[in-house]
DNA sequence: TTGAAAGCGCTAACAG
DNA sequence: CTGTTAGCGCTTTCAA
């Protein structure tokens, strides 16, 4: 058995009352009864048990984080913003992968609940109405965190997808590209960024005389799905002149680039191409992806700096938090 | 106010034991009165505080994990592993990030100690005695996974790397190649697992008749010491006719194969190399990268299963556990 | 089969 | 400044 409060309190010849003032310094305490306590703990190895502690003070210092899935490096960045910032406020992440479905997202929010978290963040990649409705009702502080989506009526913290999307554009314009392509996914319409990144594209594009705007769809995010479309894509460049594809995620750029290098098409030699996010293979593939960053770590940091503010009773404005935008110009894309 | 099982009794018309009972199914309830207090249980909305029921049971149903640092992808991936093992057995994870700091990792695992957890899961990428003997100290089912370096007298879970390594140059030779470089990290020796792949290596080459073994170190592990040691290996490359290079680490490899690309040297037809884990990028990447597959999700599965084995009673054996090993045959290494 | 009561380890009034 | 005591929400004897 674990030497609890009562064996501290014993061997200082206290009462336990006293030993829990020390170790929380909550209460004055005369210094030679201090003394002996902090010998004593330190004497039988003394750990307080913070569950014990929860119960009483109804404080878990845990936060919980239902994430689609830690392999993706994304969703791993942001985990570590989470965790770090977490860390110096006192928190513990737990930590629960649902592998996309929202059934399991709602499983495991609950089960995190049962385990008193005092807060919860949602990493997915899906748009469930449903799933957001239920951990609002659980009525602890709640970020909801989402690359692909928007829930409109539910703040949450990225960068802004239409200025940054035009911002990248103009890039590729200035670098003299006429004709670019924006790669897109197919889906949910309503609630995609992907309206806001197109709407950018398009502002760029119409500000130029005679633009043209191309706008073709990927089935999916996946690297694969980049790579599927990389067929028509290549036919698309010849017949109408592409000089640059903007991918809507930086898997997709890859997959696209894994397709011509397979097909001897040179990046950024015969065409350019550019991503969206900076995930992390981004900088080490060949050629290095021009690409905007999405800040995923400090994404997950301001998340549970939120969620730790609004534990402290600090009102958080019921906005959405936007973070700068940065266009990491690399090799993949070329002037022209 | 969460609602607490004495509000369901009340609602019941039971005794908060016969809440208990239904809740646990320990002991049986008449029919009528389950039917009750299962109504109750409905309608208020009720679910057990998790941490009260700890201090009590003694069981938190948590395993605490610290790990280096959650960003690099094959402890994602083992985290992974473990996350979705623990959860078929009911356990939650809590992680915490040390990046590396070995009093860090100490601190953090007496913090998960006083968090209650059942279990800990430490994976490092150092070399530390100290922090091993310190968590072990804690009498809770403990296993410790590094990549790169053993502790002898700890068990935990990996492949072999001697036939690992043993049989990646086998197949280089198959493939034609005679003068075969292995790139290795300076370091530790006692403790690196380097001893027994460069054991692998040697006794592969050995077997050749006038086989000469090519012994190289990178300064560390990293995609960039990859690529500082790239001119190095390149000027060896010409003066002693080597046609593959066998990296020691994925990272190694990439980091050389980007040196490669960077000064127009063509992988594999000017070179063919290969790396040791199976990263997430290896298969990604082009020329998609040639390896040893560590099992990192496994690894992950089977070290949380051992834990809860040894948390269900059951005598683990004190014995390193070996996973199957597998070799990528892929494009950075080709037929000569 | 049920309920009363003790207690898990700790904090926080409340007295003194 | 210190100790006594009453819980926190739950499980688990022990009687009934």
């Amino acid at each position: 058995m674990a030497v609890t409060i009562k064996d501290v309190a014993k061997l200082a010849g206290v009462s336990i009352s006293t030993v829990s003032r020390v170790i929380n310094d909550s209460k004055p305490v005369s210094s030679e009864m201090k003394a002996k306590v902090l010998e004593a703990i330190e004497q039988l190895g003394y750990k307080p048990n913070e569950i014990a502690r929860s119960l009483v003070t109804k404080k878990s210092n845990l936060i919980g984080i239902v994430v689609t899935d830690i392999g993706n490096s994304y969703i791993a960045e942001m985990v570590r913003g989470i965790e770090e910032i977490g860390r110096m406020y006192g928190y513990d992440i737990v930590l629960s992968s649902s592998y996309g479905d929202s059934n399991t997202e709602k499983k495991f929010a609950e089960i995190l609940r049962s385990k008193q978290v005092e807060g919860i963040i949602l990493i997915s990649e899906t748009v469930n109405k449903d799933v957001i409705d239920y951990i609002q009702d659980f009525k602890i502080p709640f970020i909801y965190l989402n690359k692909y989506y928007i829930d409109s009526k539910f703040p949450s913290v990225s960068i802004d997808d239409y200025e940054a999307s035009f911002r990248m554009t103009n890039y590729l314009l200035e670098l003299g590209h006429r004709n670019v392509l924006y790669l897109t996914v197919n889906g949910e319409v309503e609630t995609s960024l992907e309206k806001y990144k197109i709407n950018g594209y398009k502002k760029a594009i119409d500000r130029l005389e005679e633009g043209r705007e191309w706008i073709f769809s990927a089935k999916g995010f996946s690297i694969e799905d980049g790579y599927n479309i990389g067929d028509r894509i290549v036919k698309f460049i010849k017949e109408d002149n592409i000089t640059a594809v903007f991918c809507c995620q930086d898997e997709l750029a890859i997959g696209l680039i894994n397709y011509c290098y397979d097909n001897n098409i040179k990046v950024p030699e015969d065409i350019s191409i550019c991503g969206y996010g900076d995930i992390k293979i981004a900088s080490i593939y060949r050629p290095r992806l021009t690409t905007i960053k999405e800040p995923y770590y400090d994404i997950g940091a301001v998340a549970i700096r939120k969620i730790i503010k609004e534990l402290d009773g600090e009102k958080i404005e019921d906005k959405n938090t936007y973070l700068p935008i940065q266009i990491m110009k690399r090799e993949s894309c070329k002037k022209i």
